[in-house]
DNA sequence: TCAAAAGTGTTACAGATACACCCATGT
DNA sequence: ACATGGGTGTATCTGTAACACTTTTGA
């Protein structure tokens, strides 16, 4: 018998933490499923599911998220493992979490995606979750927080091109702080990692604010010298 | 047939980076154990094994450190996870990797611990290692070095009382950075997380140094203020 | 003309950096 | 007495925080 069937293995699963960021909201949502099978069916769930022989943790995470929500080419990044061994009432499932970063279309916000039953709640007001998912949720969300200060991935959240204003309150919601406007546009356009697209807004009831994109080439070649974003 | 057989499953380790301090050293030390079966016979790699089914990643790791290194009541804290299908040789194996900070007795300094064939070795100067080990220490050597600098984490890798040059050393090799004698000695103390302990060091040829302690109680109440360490 | 958000500079303070000498102890 | 590391203070610089008004635009 070879070594590595000299112990029963435990079973391993994806799960994702999607984030996305609706303007209008002062808070962030996430994205939930509703399970269809037990155990805790019927109840939320992250979306995600078993690894299979053959595909990288990644791959895994990314399939899943296309088959559960419909998302594709998102921001994903590797949060923790979770293997307590009664996570699940069933038997002995590990999981490896992700968390994801997505851009909200305006049809995706409200209403389900193309994915038989998944929806978006506000982050701080989420129904119950199946198995240990809130713990997990927590784990993201304090990660989240943490990561967004020094590294640019907030813009993930954004459209492609967006308003110093919009990125402020994206900021505001996720660190959960109030930010100075002034000092706020001083310090990131002193960063050098936006570009200004010379476009406005349009069609807003107020003075047009100009529209920046993230400049992901200026950011690398900061990168590089040493620099490190901080907001 | 249940559902979580649907697929056939990934088999499931976990890896130890261990990190030790030799206050003689310009660098810090890696264990590494020589694997005694195939694939990779003969090879060093890091101390780890399957996870078994009721165990949790963390119990599974502290099990692995203690059969294969006879560490004990080690710091340890779950690194990443690494699951590229290709990885072992044989079959499709995730591993959960960890990393580990211990304090060096004088005795396992030199020399194997008393497992079979383990061994320590410089960073900078391990031998070729088995599977994706050499990815792994690569991950583990990052995050320590941006850890350290936020969580007071280094004071793992000295003895329960230390000198200031001796943590200053510590850190110069985890920076790989000088720093300055006199800023070190400042901020570290006007963090207040280090206490006095009144006595100083014995049998040195020189004026003898003061030995401080890491004060976790202060640390922690300085932490719910709101404070963060910082080097 | 009003409402709503865009845009803009200066001052004060705190923390970080740079820097060189005397002290205590054992050999 | 000398070699070795221990221990200390100040001046400058840099970045952060606090703070309020004018401008543009569409309704």
């Amino acid at each position: 018998m070879p070594y590595t069937y000299e112990f029963a293995r435990p079973a391993l699963t994806v799960d994702c933490v999607v984030f996305a960021h609706d303007p209008g909201e002062g808070e962030l949502r996430l994205l939930l499923v509703r399970r269809a099978l037990p155990p805790f069916a019927g109840a939320w769930a992250l979306p995600g599911g078993f690894v299979r022989v053959g595909e990288s943790l990644d791959a895994a995470a990314r399939r899943e998220l296309v088959e559960e929500a419909g998302l594709d080419k998102v921001y994903l990044e590797q949060l923790y493992s979770f293997g307590e061994p009664h996570r699940d009432p069933r038997e002995h499932v590990v999981t490896v979490a992700y968390y994801a970063l997505v851009r909200l279309g305006a049809e995706e916000v409200h209403g389900a995606t193309d994915a038989s039953d998944a929806a978006w709640f506000a982050l701080s007001d989420l129904p119950p979750l199946a198995f240990d998912h809130q713990r997990i949720v927590d784990v993201a969300e304090r990660r989240l927080r943490a990561k967004v200060r020094y590294e640019p991935i907030g813009f993930e959240l954004l459209p492609p091109t967006f308003t110093l204003s919009q990125l402020q309150r994206l900021y505001e919601v996720i660190l959960g702080q109030e930010l100075d406007k002034r000092n706020f546009r001083k310090k990131i356009l002193a960063s050098e990692v936006l570009a200004d697209t010379g476009d406005v807004q349009k069609d807003v009831a107020h003075r047009a604010a100009r529209l920046y994109r993230f400049d992901e080439r200026a950011y690398r070649r900061l990168q590089k010298r040493g620099f490190h974003f901080e907001v």
